[in-house]
DNA sequence: CGGTTGGTTGATATTATTCAATGGTCGTGG
DNA sequence: CCACGACCATTGAATAATATCAACCAACCG
C-alpha cells in the first residue's frame, strides 16, 4: 500500500449509510466511485417544478458515480432507500490501475453501454407502453437483476419501494401506481406484503408486460 | 497500409445513402462503427405492437453502431431520415489503435457517458414533462447541438423532421405534436417552413422549456 | 391529372392527474 | 398501554392531458 494518502484519497474505503440518505450530492466532486454492496439506492433527477424522475435504481453489485471517470463532478444525487453499505475507490487509482492493465477499461466502457441500454429501455417505457405495462415491466427487470445477483430465488423478492418511488420512475402519480397495483393484484397477478413482492402468475406478468390489447 | 484486408474488414470506408434507408439492422454483426459526415439519421425501437419509439437523433459527427466495441450485434436499428454520408471503421482497427495508445479508449468512455447523459435527459422529459415541454426542449436541443457542429448561426436550424418522428421521439402521437406546434406557431415562438425551422422568440421558448405552469 | 405523403381539424374516448378525504401501520413518548 | 404524529396506501369525484378515429386539405411528383 502506498505509504502517505491523504483522507479523501484513500484507494478503497468501505462506507455505510442508513435509509433516506444523499450517497452522492450533485455538485460533488469527491473523485470516489461506488460500488453498493447491500441494500437498494436511487439515482434520481428533480426538475425544476420540484417533480422528481428516478433514472436508475442501484442494487447491490451495481456502481454509482461512475462519471467521475470522464467528468470532475457529478450531475444526478443517488440516495440511499433501504440502509445500505458500499465500498468507494478514488478514481485516480482507478485510472493508475487501468493504465498498467488497459483491458480494465473496456469493463468501464461495458459497464457505461450497459447503463445506457437499460436506461433506453426505460425510454421506451415511458415513450410508448401504459401504466400497466410499465409496473410490469419494471417488476420484471428487478426480478430478473435480483435472480442474477442471486438475491432471489423464487417467485417472491424483496421489494423496499414506496409507491411514491414507483412512481417517479414510471413517469405516473402515486394514485395511479396504486390502482394499477390493485388491478395486478384484483387479477391474481401479484401481492406485495411486508416488504415483499410476488409474482402469482408469471405468465400473466410477462403477458402484460409484453403487449397489452386494450 | 495493410497488404491484405478482407471485404469486411477495410480499416476505414466511406458510404453514402439515400433518406429512409437503413444504416444499421437489428441482428446485424458488421463491427463498423459508422461516423456520421453528412444528413440526419435515426435510432429508433419498435415494441411488440408496433408503436415506434425514437432513441437519439444522429446529426453530423454523430456515432452509431459503439455498441460493437462490446457487444458482437447491435440491437437498435438506425436509419437515415435524409440522404446521409458516413464513414465506418472496423472496430477491430479500432481496438488496435486503442491498444498502442490507451488514451483512445477514454474516448470511447466518454462518447458512451455522453449518450447516456442524453438519453437520462430525455427520460426525464418523458417521465415528468408535458407535451409542450418535450417539444420545447427537443428544439432547442436540436438548435445548441447543431450550432456547436456550425451547422445553424442564428434562429433557424434545419428540420428535417416529419410530425410523426417527431412524436416517436417524444413519445407523443403525430396528432397531438400539430396541435402543440400550432399553439407554439400561434403564440409567435416558432414557425416551420420548409424544412426549416425558426426560433422566433427564443425567450418564451426556454421559458416553456424550462417550466410551463398550467 | 391521380396517387401519395404529410399536415390539419373536429368529435369523442381513454388514460392519467388532481384534489380531498379516510384508514392503516409503526414508532415514540407520556 | 394508549395517544399522537409521521408516513403510506386506498378510494371517489372531478378534471386535464393525450389518444383515437375519421375526414379533409395541400403540396408534390410521376
Amino acid at each position: 500500500m502506498g505509504a502517505s494518502l491523504g483522507e479523501g484519497e484513500r484507494r478503497k474505503t468501505a462506507g455505510s449509510a442508513l435509509a433516506r440518505q444523499q450517497i452522492l450530492r450533485p455538485g460533488e466532486a469527491s473523485g470516489r466511485v461506488i460500488v453498493l454492496r447491500q441494500g437498494w439506492a436511487l439515482r434520481s433527477a428533480i426538475t425544476s417544478d420540484g417533480r422528481r424522475q428516478v433514472l436508475s435504481i442501484l442494487l447491490p453489485g451495481d456502481i454509482a458515480g461512475g462519471e467521475f471517470l470522464m467528468r470532475d463532478k457529478v450531475r444526478v444525487p443517488v440516495q440511499s432507500l433501504t440502509p445500505v453499505e458500499y465500498c468507494s475507490f478514488d478514481v485516480t487509482y482507478l485510472k493508475e490501475i487501468a493504465g498498467e492493465n488497459p483491458a480494465f477499461i473496456w469493463t468501464f466502457v461495458d459497464l457505461c453501454l450497459s447503463s445506457k441500454e437499460a436506461s433506453e429501455a426505460r425510454l421506451i417505457d415511458l415513450g410508448r407502453r401504459n401504466a400497466e405495462q410499465r409496473l410490469a415491466r419494471l417488476i420484471l427487470d428487478l426480478h430478473r437483476r435480483l435472480r442474477e445477483k442471486g438475491l432471489s430465488n423464487g417467485a417472491t423478492i424483496p421489494f423496499p419501494l414506496r409507491q411514491q418511488t414507483v412512481a417517479d420512475a414510471l413517469g405516473l402519480t402515486q394514485v395511479h401506481v396504486s390502482r394499477v397495483i390493485r388491478s395486478l393484484r384484483q387479477s391474481r397477478i401479484l401481492q406485495i406484503r411486508s416488504g415483499q413482492l410476488t409474482i402469482l402468475d408469471m405468465d400473466a406478468l410477462m403477458a402484460t408486460a409484453e403487449f397489452y390489447e386494450t
